[in-house]
DNA sequence: TTCAATGGTATGATTTTTAATACTATATAA
DNA sequence: TTATATAGTATTAAAAATCATACCATTGAA
């Protein structure tokens, strides 16, 4: 489930270099979404469902419980019927605050410049 | 060859969100190396390969090519035999530095905790 | 009594990514 | 004449990620 690994396990290079450690956390092909909408505040699974219309359930929880095993996200679940599950960023997450900030900032900045990079003439995508 | 998209193409949500923009350029699987490597300055391409044992001539020429075309590197061939070819940061890939930077430091800080996380009882992996 | 809502699991199929391997050109040095 | 170094490409195979789909429990409302 982990990213950034072969059959052989870990590859010493790649655990060596810190970058490759944050990206292996962050890097999920979901979690800049999940993490991205947590720093808003609490959001429950259907919402995240909701927000992100692509994903389907299994990756949903997949993403969300390797984030939960990380220590990033935290998995409260109410007693209740029809269920209710909260996710929310714990301390620890929260450490990634200001790395998710920086994210989105380049991306709002260079997204146009990268579309255009991308699609040399008049392709849509 | 881009990350994050399927057999559809782009995803709206996936695109609309720019951490996700952020995580394209960046995310691909050697990419994190590369570029931590890039900003000590100009690397050949065995440099690479000896940089990082891990990767494949394939896979190293394919992530380069991803990260040229997205204009975050350059590319500089000299005409020699046996061949040179120099990679380096262009003046955009600089805009990324802080951000590779930061993941950089929070790799460093934060990697022996999740390598504990990651192996509840004496695992060695 | 049946339906809806929530937050999931389980499964097999398909797609995508990555690896492994063999191959290329060329000038120089031995 | 043959080997060496560099920076790749091409091809096929294997592994991993992802999708699509069906399924589950529970309670309250219609």
């Amino acid at each position: 489930m982990g990213d950034r690994r072969n059959k052989y396990g870990a590859i010493p290079n790649i655990e060596g270099c810190p970058v490759e450690t944050t990206l292996d956390v962050i890097g999920g092909k979901w979690k800049g979404i999940i993490l991205f909408h947590l720093i808003d505040g609490t959001k429950r699974f259907n919402e995240f469902r909701r927000l992100n219309p692509g994903i389907t359930q299994f990756m949903l929880t997949l993403q969300l419980r390797e984030l939960e095993r990380d220590g990033i996200i935290h998995r409260e679940v109410y007693k209740e019927v029809p269920p209710k599950v909260e996710y929310s960023l714990t301390d620890f997450g929260r450490t990634l605050e200001p790395l998710i900030v920086s994210m989105k900032a380049w991306g709002e900045t260079y997204k146009i410049r990268l579309s255009e990079i991308r699609t040399p003439q008049g392709e849509d995508a």
